[in-house]
DNA sequence: CACTCATTCCTTTTT
DNA sequence: GGAATGAGTG
């Protein structure tokens, strides 16, 4: 097959780092550059020489980076999307995925070549509200106070341990001051807490398989020997394990060459993780680890407007540790950036929304424009305001932040009881559901088993399982155990997922869990009697996470699956590069875990799509949340924003103290981390971009005076007008009714009299919302039913879509999992 | 033991 | 403004 075409758009040095394959490699890609564009070319190219697909190993910043990137490389070779086989086994990845993935894998072997990981295959994943419970618990369990030793605080220090790969052991032998000291003790304590619950945190994703891939020669060879060509994105932001792990991965190639096929492709001045430990100095520990690696600069900018890219090029010129790399584009024209001081927050918000409004309306398609429009700001707290005023305004909008749904309260409730359902050892989780909702097993009854625990070395699992040899306990108490034990064992068959009860549907564990946990209905309760719309909200919410179940299902494919056995898919041999990939599956993993069949061989599939299920929930990250095919305006913080681009591009909250923020004002280089944000912040626009700053905020409910941005002074007054509105808005308290001539007064008086259903109330309603993006009627196409035409939409918390497709035939769908693409 | 209400402390950014 | 404790009552 002939893939020469696919470089033909390229300019010379971006074809120079596409075709570059052998040997380390270094680009230096300025924002704009089209970095994406030659990552993906790159891979095709390796494709199209006759690399095997399996043999390439790409690490991305985020999951939904990947998913693009895996999409790209696969319709540039295979337009027709007929041959799978093209791109079968192309590793695209995230760090932490990829971690999770090799530990659930080469744990076992890595064990068998006397490795202590001290984590079995099936471990958990913790989430951030679950680690902070564990700290806590261990700094209550070493006598200490949570208000001395703040579980947050404690936590990010371990963290940055962790982040330089130093394990509690080698962290205690360097404290040398009391806090220190103390901090080693929370972080063993926590360590073997988390090793009790067959836990491991994000970090320890990192720290394990650093370390076994250095201490395991069996591990590291198989994965040397498999990945030939690797690639990292966003290589600014990659820290210190990181680095290791893709440094004992890449191997050092060939002997007597110039090193192994690496590639890594950042910009240090976009670097903005340095809170999480990435660190720049990666970039020159690169070209230290490799000496005959090839630097390759592309500076031309092919994404935004002359003016946007000099205001963008005068701030980051005033960073002074920094290599100055020219920026230039060809693109002539474009207006100069706008930079508005405002009253307060709220006049900030309709000023923006006011601005939003008048280009989407200057376009042809009249107000088909909102998802090429995005508000930034550094804080997450600054969203509200502005959710606020959009919704006040009729205008479609959506929040990238991923977790959210994750971090309700119910949600957490229900996924507790699904993690314990997979992993009985996972003590946080337990503690967090054997009470909710209450069914009397109180804190004192808890306590009492839980000593019980310690004292026999149970997990709190297996002390539940024998409540009656706990001393002390209440008859109550111990039949309230004993129900609850019965009602797990249930769900889980015994442990063996197997039985008359267990049905091996996902959808259906989850949706009994849901409602025998009690869960349904305690919230049916509260909501019967509290009437609050939120307690409404929670039902659905419930249900929903019953149809991404449903749906996580549908799209399960258990060949991909770490747990499952065997597996052939992307972990097929480098044995015989000339046999098809695709079907020579003798799985070096199942032939070399055979000291321990039993356990691998009879994980039976449901535990195994369950566990599928919670790791892809844990590994969820605000960016994956984003769906441009939406017809919304996109708000995210300044971190999120990073990779992407928009057309229109708005900036809240450019106040000293805020961006920069006041914790990031301690040091120089905190300082010039947060103007690299306001860079990226600046340069994800293609045409427009508007700076705001409020001249008084409320934070914490606090009014304050503010005083605008440093930053904003160091825009060139030739690219950057600036306008002061802030007299301009009467300090009248009725700011927001002002607007009320748009016809948006949603009264209660008079709610119901413009329509007939309650929804219509709503302008900015999530149903109203869909009703505009997705009319009945409308033809859809659906990753895997296929096209469609839309029925019906209704809705509450989250709108479902009933679409008849043509092949499959109807089915209602919770359109933010459906990933419905709207055909014309 | 469960539930309600008042008080306290926050929040930077995220895999 | 809001989540997360803690005291106090049924």
């Amino acid at each position: 097959m002939d893939f020469d075409h696919l470089l033909d758009d390229l300019t010379p040095p971006q074809k120079e780092a596409a075709t570059h394959t052998e040997g380390p490699l270094l680009i230096l890609a300025a924002a704009g550059s089209g970095k994406t564009r030659v990552i993906t070319r790159r891979i095709a190219n390796l494709i199209g020489c006759g690399v095997p697909p399996w043999s390439i190993l790409a690490l991305t910043f985020t999951n939904k980076a990947a998913g693009e990137m895996r999409e790209r490389v696969h319709t540039m070779l295979d337009p027709q999307g007929d041959d799978p086989r093209l791109t079968r086994g192309l590793t695209v990845s995230t760090f932490h995925a990829l971690c999770a993935r090799l530990l659930r894998r080469y744990a076992e072997l890595a064990e068998h070549d006397g490795v202590k990981l001290g984590i079995k295959p099936d471990f958990t994943i913790y989430p951030a509200a679950d680690q902070l419970a564990a700290i806590k618990a261990a700094v209550l369990a070493l006598g200490l106070s949570t208000s001395n030793w703040p579980p947050r605080s404690v936590l990010s220090a371990i963290s940055a341990a962790k982040n330089e790969l130093l394990d509690a052991e080698a962290f205690s032998l360097r404290a040398s001051d009391f806090y220190a000291k103390n901090i080693a003790k929370l972080y063993s304590s926590y360590q073997a807490k988390l090793r009790a619950a067959n836990a491991a945190d994000f970090d320890d994703l990192l720290v394990l398989t650093a370390k076994m891939l250095r201490d395991s020669p069996a591990v590291r060879e198989e994965c040397q020997k498999r990945w030939q060509y690797l690639m990292i994105d966003e290589y600014q932001d990659t820290n210190h394990a990181q680095f290791v792990i893709a440094s004992l991965l890449a191997g050092d190639g060939p002997e007597g060459g110039i090193g192994p096929n690496v590639c890594v492709v950042g910009d240090p001045d976009q670097a903005i993780y340095s809170w999480r430990g990435a660190d720049i100095t990666n970039i020159l520990e690169f070209e230290e680890r490799y000496p005959a690696a090839s630097v390759i600069t592309l500076g031309e900018n092919f994404r935004s407007t002359a003016p946007i890219l000099a205001a963008a090029d005068a701030l980051i010129r005033n960073n002074k540790q920094r290599k100055h790399k020219d920026l230039y584009t060809s693109r002539e024209g474009g207006d100069p950036v706008t930079v508005v001081l405002c009253r307060d927050e709220r006049h900030e918000a309709q000023l923006v929304t006011d601005w939003l409004r008048s280009h989407a309306e200057d376009e042809d398609g009249e107000g088909a424009r909102w998802r090429e429009m995005a508000v930034f700001y550094r804080t997450n707290a600054l969203s509200r305001v502005m959710e606020d005023a959009l919704r006040e305004a009729g205008v479609p909008y959506v929040i990238a932040r991923g977790t959210a749904f994750f971090d309700r309260e119910e949600i957490k409730h229900a996924l507790g009881y699904l993690r314990v359902v997979a992993n009985p050892a996972d003590d946080v989780s337990l503690g967090r559901i054997v009470n909710t909702p209450a069914r009397g097993i109180g804190a004192t009854s808890l306590g009492r088993v839980r000593e019980m625990a310690q004292t026999t070395g149970l997990t709190l699992w297996e002390a539940l399982g024998r409540v009656e040899d706990v001393p002390g306990l209440s008859a109550r108490a111990t039949n309230a155990v004993r129900t609850f034990v019965e009602t797990v064992r249930g769900w889980t068959g015994g442990g063996a997922f197997m039985g008359r009860e267990v049905s091996g549907s996902l959808a259906e564990l989850v949706e009994r869990v849901v409602r025998e946990s009690g869960l349904e209905r305690m919230y049916t309760k509260q909501a019967q009697t509290s009437k609050s719309e939120s307690d409404a909200e929670r039902l659905d919410n419930l249900s929903e996470l019953v149809s991404s179940a449903a749906q996580f299902e549908e799209d399960y494919d258990p060949a991909s699956d770490p747990f499952a056995f065997p597996a052939g898919d992307s972990f097929a041999p480098a044995a015989d590069p000339q046999a098809d990939a695709a079907d020579a599956t003798t799985d070096p993993a199942t032939t070399n875990t055979n000291n321990n069949p039993a356990e691998q061989a009879e994980t039976p599939p449901l535990l195994a799509m369950l566990r599928a299920y919670l790791e892809k929930v844990s590994l969820v990250a605000d960016a994956d949340a984003i769906d441009p095919a939406q017809g919304s305006v996109t708000l995210m913080t300044l971190h999120a924003a990073k990779g992407l681009e928009f057309p229109v591009v708005a900036m809240i909250g450019l106040e000293e103290g805020l961006l920069p923020h006041s914790r990031a004002q301690t040091s120089e280089s905190d300082l010039e981390e947060e103007r690299r944000l306001c860079f990226v912040g600046i340069t994800r626009a293609m045409e427009h971009v508007q700076l705001t700053s409020a001249k008084y905020r409320t934070i914490r409910g606090m009014t304050e005076r503010t005083i605008p941005s440093r930053f904003i002074e160091e825009l060139p007054r030739e690219h950057a007008k600036v306008s002061d509105q802030s007299d301009a808005w009467a300090d009248t308290s009725d700011s927001l009714h002002n607007d009320a001539s748009d016809g948006f007064d949603a009264g209660p008086t008079d709610g119901h009299s413009r329509s007939g259903s309650a929804y219509e109330t709503k302008p900015g309603g999530k149903l109203a919302q869909a009703r505009r993006e997705l009319p009945v009627g409308s033809k859809v196409r659906h990753p895997q039913f296929g096209v469609g035409e839309v029925l019906s939409l209704d809705g509450g918390a989250s709108v479902r879509a009933k679409i008849k497709f043509k092949h499959v035939g109807v089915k209602t769908l919770v359109l933010e999992y459906a990933r419905l693409q709207r055909l014309p």
